[in-house]
DNA sequence: GTCTATACAATGATAGAC
DNA sequence: GTCTATCATTGTATAGAC
């Protein structure tokens, strides 16, 4: 049911997408060069690619890259629009739950660790971009997804199911485990996804509940 | 004891250091350059950042950049070698070491999350730059910091003190964490840095212990 | 050891034909 | 929508004076 309905939400959304996802269509030029940009800005950062390589990878000349979009910077900022929307929805929605702050982590991280290594555009740059000073207009953005992780972290400490730990400390090792996923996901075969998820989802919850035991049924209720 | 130990190991090697540390003497144009180097490729990468920047930095003219390193690459090399040469030495030591395994990954993990912050150089882009096949050379010295790690998490899950998990999972998410407290901990003061260290050493051993009551003795016993 | 001057390749972006 | 041709700028690195 749970999955029924995020995928209904994913159908409903992909007319205005830039990515085709499942589609089994031929990419247009202006998917192709999101998805050889990714693929070099995860390889040689974003400075360290030029658009001269893009296109060649897109197999176009350089000038045309320009046609779809008006500098390269506007490439970057695509796939930062495709690393931030769905998720600060989903974290969002998460976030005003009412069942336990555990479950709610758990189906965040899952969700968001499965839709970064399903995603078709490789997105390693897109997170630590945020951090640069010329994308810096898109911090209170990227804000939004911080706040509403913290806020799942925070009632669970409140509730007493996580240990008192340092709530920001949580944060950033969650950011770090999320980041870490996407750098490593690349090619990873849809079959792992959702092991994976799991495991890294695991390991975090395992590391925050005051009683690991409830790991299990908080990953059965999850499954529901 | 312990302590007394790797502070004589580190003093002894001062002289040959490319870091002055703790040193009060004014630093010399070459440590300028690299500290500098180091700042700017963490905040814009190292194909973002240009010697001009560079030089400006560290007061100098673009040109006298070349007096001190042979190319803009041998800066990087520089700044690997202090973020593999040091961790190295430590994680293969305790990978050989007799104490239980959870024991010699706190230690070291605490020892590693204390030494990124104390460098006086930001190492943020000396950890991702290993995944960049421009810098593929040092693939294998990195190689054996990896095999230490893996070893000291492969004794600990043999020996029953760890969960049964995915070693090369959890050797990822040690890395993660140890990569997220690069980027983290610049212009973090002395004093939070060993109780940073602490807390996230202690957070990935208390997803890895099967009992996670047993932490408290394990910080207790590092502490001798 | 630092400077000025400069070589020369690569960069992001534009103009205009087809 | 893609191309060729080209521009202004910036990049790394060198030569040689002081």
């Amino acid at each position: 049911m749970a999955g029924r309905r995020s995928r209904l939400t994913y159908e409903s959304r992909k007319g205005e997408m830039t990515s085709p996802q499942t589609d089994t269509e031929a990419p247009t030029t202006r998917e192709r060069i999101m998805r050889e940009a990714a693929r070099l800005f995860a390889e040689k950062g974003f400075y360290g690619t030029s658009t001269r390589e893009i296109a060649a990878a897109a197999e176009i000349r350089q000038p045309s890259v320009f046609h779809h979009f008006p500098t390269k910077d506007a490439i970057m900022l695509a796939l930062i629009d495709i690393n931030l929307d769905e998720p600060t929805s989903v974290a969002e929605r998460e976030a005003q739950s009412d069942d336990p702050a555990a479950l709610r982590l758990y189906r965040y991280l899952v969700w968001d660790l499965s839709f970064i290594c399903r995603c078709e555009y490789d997105l390693t740059s897109a997170e630590p971009i945020m951090s640069d000073p010329a994308f810096a207009h898109h911090y209170p953005r990227y804000e939004r997804l911080v706040a509403a992780r913290r806020r799942i972290i925070k009632d669970g400490i409140e509730s007493g199911e996580f240990t008192d730990l340092d709530i920001d400390l949580v944060q950033k090792i969650i950011v770090w485990i999320l980041r870490g996923d996407i750098a490593d996901c690349r090619g990873t075969q849809p079959e792992d996804v959702a092991d994976t998820a799991d495991k890294l989802a695991s390991f975090a919850l395992r590391a925050l509940l005051k009683d690991p035991s409830r790991l299990d049924a908080i990953r059965a209720a999850a499954r529901v």
